[in-house]
DNA sequence: GTCTATACTCTGATAGAC
DNA sequence: GTCTATCAGAGTATAGAC
């Protein structure tokens, strides 16, 4: 027995949330679960009650490994220059650590975008807190005139989509998948620094 | 008769991206799509060799609605100041006027990475002269010291990311339909701002 | 070109032995 | 808990009349 001793259920979870991800819930397979898990086809239903259940509980694992940290940065109370970096930090480490987590939500994003954004707020995320501090800042003459919200889609963007694109973006600089890795990590100080620039009063 | 006469196959298409949005290639149903249509399922086979061949047809007139804008662009010579705001103002309009295209993208990005690349540098879509340019302005002292791949990638991010993360943002920010749509349009000047602001040499 | 009816495959789900 | 075997339904594709 390793260290890493799997229960079937983990088991499932991990192979399950390999196939959705490329193949979307509607694409994916119950039996490739299963051969990707290396056990029965029926094993997948006594563990979870069926394929819509597995997908649910594949996506619930998977907010819960992101989400809390988005919210705590969302909310936490600290002197915006240094949020800013923490912002950047989390988004842009979260993913390096869960590369397959952005795709997986935009595509589930299409079929049922209620169901995430209500998954969301439920869990308590709340952009208030944040878009409030930069109108405070805006007052306080510390950065430029801007628009609150503007400015978060804006930091957003930039640390989410070069991973949401990850393919394209990858295929049109004409990157290794090591190098790619570098060039992501290296954005977290790259897109601080544009950010930064692009809010200092002029 | 009216002045948009349809002819079966257009209708098709049509019905078919339709469909395909919002369920993906593996979750539309030919059935669905013929209903939308109007017509019977029978003639998807008989206007489209099947299923895969309707989704590839639909894929590329996507495509081709917003590859020749975008290649222009990216070749276009002319003054950098300019550039970024022909830039910025393209992708919004563009999409603005298509908002079906990024997640439609997104979607079949994760099924088949290699062959939506292979499909952008056949057109001969090539991001090279404008990263040229870019070093250039930075070698003139035009603007600041930075990476232009990631110049790059942020002005793709910020123009892209409200579109492709939509009903997040949307929901998010608590935004109507319409409060959405003109947001979207307000970008472009947020945008170009944003980025000439962080350009500049300090 | 368009329809109805149907063949056939795939796959999610269950029954039941071990 | 795990497996084999099987069912039932859905869905793509085709045959053939009009």
């Amino acid at each position: 027995m390793s260290a890493t001793v799997k229960n079937t259920e983990k088991l499932i979870l991990e192979a399950a949330r390999k196939v959705f991800i490329h193949k979307g819930c509607a694409g994916a397979r119950m039996q490739e679960i299963a051969d990707e898990a290396g056990i029965n086809k029926a094993l997948l239903h006594y563990y979870f009650r069926g394929k819509d259940k597995l997908f649910e509980a594949v996506f619930l694992q998977a907010a819960s490994t992101f989400l809390p940290a988005i919210k705590d940065v969302l909310e936490r109370d600290m002197p915006f220059n240094q949020k800013i970096v923490l912002f950047v930090n989390t988004y842009v480490d979260v993913l390096v650590a869960n590369p397959y987590i952005p795709a997986f939500v935009i595509q589930e994003l299409n079929n049922n975008p209620a169901k995430f954004v209500g998954l969301l707020k439920n869990y308590g995320l709340n952009p208030r807190p944040m878009l409030l501090q930069i109108e405070q800042e805006i007052a306080l003459g510390h950065i430029r005139e801007m628009k609150a919200d503007h400015f978060m889609v804006n930091l957003l963007g930039l640390c989410l989509f070069p991973f949401i694109a990850r393919p394209v973006v990858k295929g049109i600089l004409n990157m290794s998948e090591e190098k790619y890795q570098e060039f992501l990590i290296e954005r977290k100080t790259e897109i601080v620094q544009f950010v930064k620039n692009s809010i200092t009063v002029s």
